[in-house]
This record gives C-alpha cells, sequence and structure tokens, in this order.
DNA sequence: GGAATAGTGTCTGTGAGACACTATTAG
DNA sequence: CTAATAGTGTCTCACAGACACTATTCC
C-alpha cells in the first residue's frame, strides 16, 4: 500500500524524469568605483556562488545558504533572475540552474573575488551569460529611484550617492539633472558633511 | 567502473535530491472586448496548461507540447515568468513550476476554455497567482509599443488597434492620444477601410 | 442636412537635459 | 584672494493629456 499520488495515466510523481536543479547567483557590489561581480574559484576556473536545491527547500533559501557557506556572506534580498535551461550547459548531466542577483556591501566581501563586470575572465557554465543577466537588472532598478539596494549607507551626500549611481550604470551622471531627479525621494538631516576643501555637501536619507 | 561525474564531495549529481519541474502556461488572448485566459479541466477544478518537464528537454519546447496536446494549440513565443517554489504548492509532492506566458489569436482557441482575467473562477495550485503575474507582464509589453504580441492581424485601422490595446490594459484609452503614441512605430498602406457608417479609416501595419 | 466615425490644431503641464550662474568652504 | 565642491535659475525640447475643431462617410 502506498500514499503516493498517481495522476491519470497512472503514473507517480517519480515516474517522471527530475533534472538537478541549481541555484547560481550573481552577488553584485560596487568597489573602487566600479561595479563588481562576486566570484568564487573552482576545480575548472572561476564560478559563480552556487549549490544544489536541497530537499523542498525554497531557491530563495538556497540562494542565502550557498552563500553562507560557499562564500561567507549574509545576503540580503535575493532577487529571481530567470531559469537556464540548456540541456547542454553542465557537462556532469541535466542541469537546471535558476539565476538569483543579490547586492552586498563591499565592505562585507572578500576583495580578492570582486571582478569588474566590465572585464570578466573567462566562467564556468553558463555563467557569464546570468552576470549579463543580472547587471542589467541592477541596471534598471538604479534608473528607478535612488540606491533602491542600499549601497550607500545613510545619511550621505548628493555626491556619493550620484558615485554609487555612475558606477552601477556604468556611465556619467549630470550633477544637477541627477540631483533634481532623487531630491523628491529623499530628506534632507539637516546635517552636513565637512571632509575635505569646497562646500560642505548637505547628508540625505532616503524618504 | 562508472563515467558518472563526482564533486569535491565525492556525490554525484543524482545523489542529491530532485524536485519534479513542471511548466505552467498562461495563454492570454483577447476575445470579446476583454483580456481572457485560457483555462484547462482538471480531476480537481480548473488550471492552466502545463506539464511535467520531458528528460533534457528545453522548457519552452515543454511549453509548446503541453499546449500542443492539451489544448489542441500551436503556441507561440513562450515568454518565462518565473519559478514557483513553496514546497507545499503542490499536494501530490515537491514540484516546482515554472510559469510562463503565451499570446494567441481568441480565433485559435476553444471559445469556452475563455476566462476574463477580471473574473476568474478558483483555480487548482497556485494558478491564479501565474495569471496575475502574467497579467501585468502583457500589460508592460503593450505600453511599450503597437501590439507587439501581434493579436490584431495587418492591416489594421487604428481604433481596431485602440480597442486591442484597451482590452489588454483593462482601460479606456484617449483615441487621439493613442494615435499620437503609435503613429511613429506604423506606416500607412495607404488603402482605407470602408465598413460602415462615418468616415473610413485608414490601415496601417506595424513598421 | 444630421449622425457617426476618423483625424488634426493647439494649449497646458511636466520633466529631462544642459548651461551658466551663485554659494560656501579650505588654504 | 583662488581652487574646489555644492547647489540653483532658467532655457529648451519633447511628450503626455486633453479639448475643440475639421474631415469624410452613410443615411
Amino acid at each position: 500500500m502506498s500514499n503516493v499520488h498517481r495522476d491519470a495515466h497512472g503514473r507517480a510523481l517519480t515516474d517522471y524524469p527530475q533534472p538537478s536543479v541549481a541555484v547560481d547567483t550573481a552577488v553584485l557590489t560596487v568597489f573602487d568605483g566600479s561595479l563588481r561581480v562576486l566570484l568564487a574559484p573552482s576545480a575548472e576556473g572561476l564560478r559563480l556562488p552556487g549549490t544544489f536545491l536541497h530537499e523542498r527547500e525554497r531557491l530563495s533559501e538556497a540562494v542565502l545558504r550557498s552563500l553562507r557557506t560557499k562564500v561567507g556572506v549574509s545576503g540580503l534580498r535575493p532577487k529571481q533572475l530567470q531559469v537556464f535551461d540548456d540541456p547542454t550547459r553542465d557537462d556532469r548531466g541535466w542541469v537546471l540552474s535558476v539565476a538569483y542577483l543579490d547586492v552586498v556591501e563591499a565592505s562585507r566581501l572578500p576583495v580578492d573575488g570582486l571582478f569588474p563586470v566590465d572585464d570578466l575572465p573567462p566562467l564556468r557554465y553558463d555563467h557569464d551569460h546570468i552576470v549579463a543577466v543580472a547587471v542589467e537588472s541592477l541596471r534598471a532598478e538604479y534608473r528607478s529611484g535612488p540606491d533602491p539596494r542600499g549601497l550607500v549607507s545613510p545619511p550621505f551626500t548628493m555626491t556619493a550617492l550620484r558615485l554609487v549611481h555612475e558606477a552601477v550604470l556604468g556611465e556619467r551622471l549630470q550633477p544637477d539633472t541627477f540631483r533634481r531627479s532623487v531630491v523628491p525621494k529623499l530628506v534632507a538631516t539637516g546635517d552636513v558633511k565637512r571632509d575635505g576643501r569646497g562646500r560642505p555637501g548637505e547628508l540625505y536619507v532616503k524618504a
């Protein structure tokens, strides 16, 4: 006797072939003025941190677990990108990879694992493709408002905020246009930052 | 002796637990002036057409196969939405579902399977959630340009085009504003459509 | 002519983008 | 003072939105 549910063809779930399912995460950050991705060494070259899914585990849980155990980082808000399903993408067998994006402050990441996204070394599997999708997704987020992923610790000056946006987007922004586009979504603390020459900048936090 | 690849822990791929993987597709169309989704009967109520993945099959292939065999429709351009991974979403066991959106002209679909997306009956699993995500995705597509999914067969009048956009978006559009927003992306054929009272409308095709 | 449908002229408001200007600090 | 950085005034351009008008057809 069995509790296994059988479908209209009399087949149980496990009568269908089951792929291995992995999660692979592009951890992006801004370091030294440029957008970078965290890569991990593996037997056959660099790769994104990832893991196979555990039994009945949520995908986002697997992402956080893999970041914790493989790179010693507590991830924040994994965002699902898409499934990569090329049957030949992994030479070990039939493996689907669910790609994720997460964003972590550079200070919490190992510096020697950070590579500029515009100048990547060769990666295992289709991980270069995952990085490209993750970068485009993050850039879209940063076009929609001020520092949506919290890469700048508040309170921050307008210049600090703009420099992070420039690093993420990979392009220069006009200071005046940028200011006017974000000011309505910020609140001034009233304090100023004096740390060198020139007029001190006002400090803001997100509204 | 074995050709099976083993990882750093000495485990083969199949030593990791493997979920069942299904695809479920929201087939959307415009019928009778409203946006509708194609539902299929099942033992326990209505559901989206879907299937389990076959061995080494591409997800988009599984989508097209399920539409062919379950509802007798040749799908067009399946677009991947996201993975639904709640471990309790399927009472038969551990099943991941990759949700897809496809769009098909209503004339090629069985009329009695079409349900307005704003007034859905109860659905199996989390399929109501998939429909909501699919509808939002399609609406975003239709906000970006004229009939990106080809629901109107060319050549078409401006009014026919606008009515389809209104049905997809679920809201009325101003005829003049709509015209000016799409005309740069269309080319006039020079022909006109005379089919009733009033000034005949010019016929367009997509640029 | 009148009703119906198609299409345009034009005004308003909004917002991006850019240039030039003013403001406040260190040295 | 000068150099450097922060912030604003203001002009232009493009475009969404809306109202009112003109245009072409059927009856």
